[in-house]
DNA sequence: CAAGTCATGTAAGAAGTTACATGATTCT
DNA sequence: AGAATCATGTAACTTCTTACATGACTTG
């Protein structure tokens, strides 16, 4: 029985620091898509193989609690994970499978389209908007020191947010080029969001 | 039983051209992580609906084969579908997942794992280009052109790559950030990529 | 007074992965 | 000679989603 990258991820968290279930599936849920009731057996199954372990600390008006903290072996394992092969990554976005049949639509829907595209991405923007906040909170704001052991945290948000600006950024540029489709032709058109408002032709 | 994901995606494939279910998992898995595994059912399923059909097309030195195509009844699912509320993206990316943990790893090997990263990077980029290059084929080098409707797959293709060459210019922003770690200490080191080489400290 | 937070879990069903199965042809 | 391409499918297994279950407290 392999562990999977959902099981890493937990460990990963909890090399950041001891937490709960709870706190784990709300952390890593920036990061990864997951739930509680998948963190929940994956705890399990990582302290049946003596990679984390738990105290139970009770508490008044809120459910009692199991901490979690990663172990040696676990420590190990997750160095292991590391330095092996990494899997291409998955991206499942429904706004861009639905642009493979746009053409069944007329140009002014598709532009709809790519608007309610843009809502969701600066949704996504403020998300991480969030966790950077969050982030920054629970370290007294001491995250972007590249000794702080959440700077890589740091990254990863930066890396998020790059993409959802990057994304706004074609949305606009696609939105123009459906504006002028009933009226002119392009050839070439390359979207190079770094070389601002120099689109090669 | 109503449609997921996968399913509106093989009738946006459909909706672009005729095709054997072979041809279609090649098609998709441009755009969406699949196997012709998965595609076969789901066109028995697509059949059964009746938004699909095929005609069987025997061959000479290659195995016989079904050339599905969408029907009317096809096309208003997939209608509907594109109009109607979006589900946000997924990405399940390992690289990043591993970014959560590598404290618990030496500054050198974490710039190899970003290295790593940076291969797998390339490699995804290439595999665009090559996506960019057949769809050209197919189309007779037609692809820009706004009236083609493979204008979409054009945008599609250049929202990828451009997402790619995000990622390596981060990839390379990071590596920088973990050479210096040793060094120096820096605050609020923002990833800019778009305001080349001007990081606000 | 309804919804959300904190906190743990189980269970059924849906979706996805990987291997199996076949077989001629073509490329390296 | 072995791998890849074309072409279809099934089956076992793993993973993920969604709903169920509980319950006190807090916020709007």
């Amino acid at each position: 029985m392999g562990l999977i990258k959902l099981d890493y991820g937990v460990l990963a968290i909890l090399s950041q620091s001891d937490m709960s279930g709870y706190d784990i599936t709300n952390r890593l849920s920036n990061f990864w898509k997951t739930t509680h009731s998948r963190v929940y057996p994956v705890l399990s199954k990582l302290e049946k193989l003596g990679y984390v372990e738990h105290e139970l600390v009770e508490q008044v008006n809120k459910p009692d609690k199991k901490i979690y903290h990663i172990t040696e072996p676990g420590i190990g394992a997750l160095r292991n994970w590391l330095i092996k092969d990494t899997q291409p990554s998955i991206k499942k976005d429904e706004s861009l499978l639905k642009l493979i049949s746009v053409h069944v639509l007329e140009s002014d829907v598709i532009i709809d389209l790519l608007k309610e595209r843009m809502k969701l991405v600066k949704k996504e923007e403020e998300f991480v908007k969030k966790v950077v906040e969050n982030t920054k909170a629970f370290s007294n704001g001491v995250v972007t020191d590249t000794r702080s052991n959440l700077f890589n945290i740091h990254l990863l948000t930066q890396n998020i947010l790059s993409h959802a600006q990057l994304e706004l950024q074609w949305c606009e540029w696609a939105v123009e080029l459906y504006r002028q489709k009933t009226a002119d032709n392009f050839f070439d058109i390359k979207f190079n969001p770094c070389k601002n408002k120099e689109h090669k032709n």
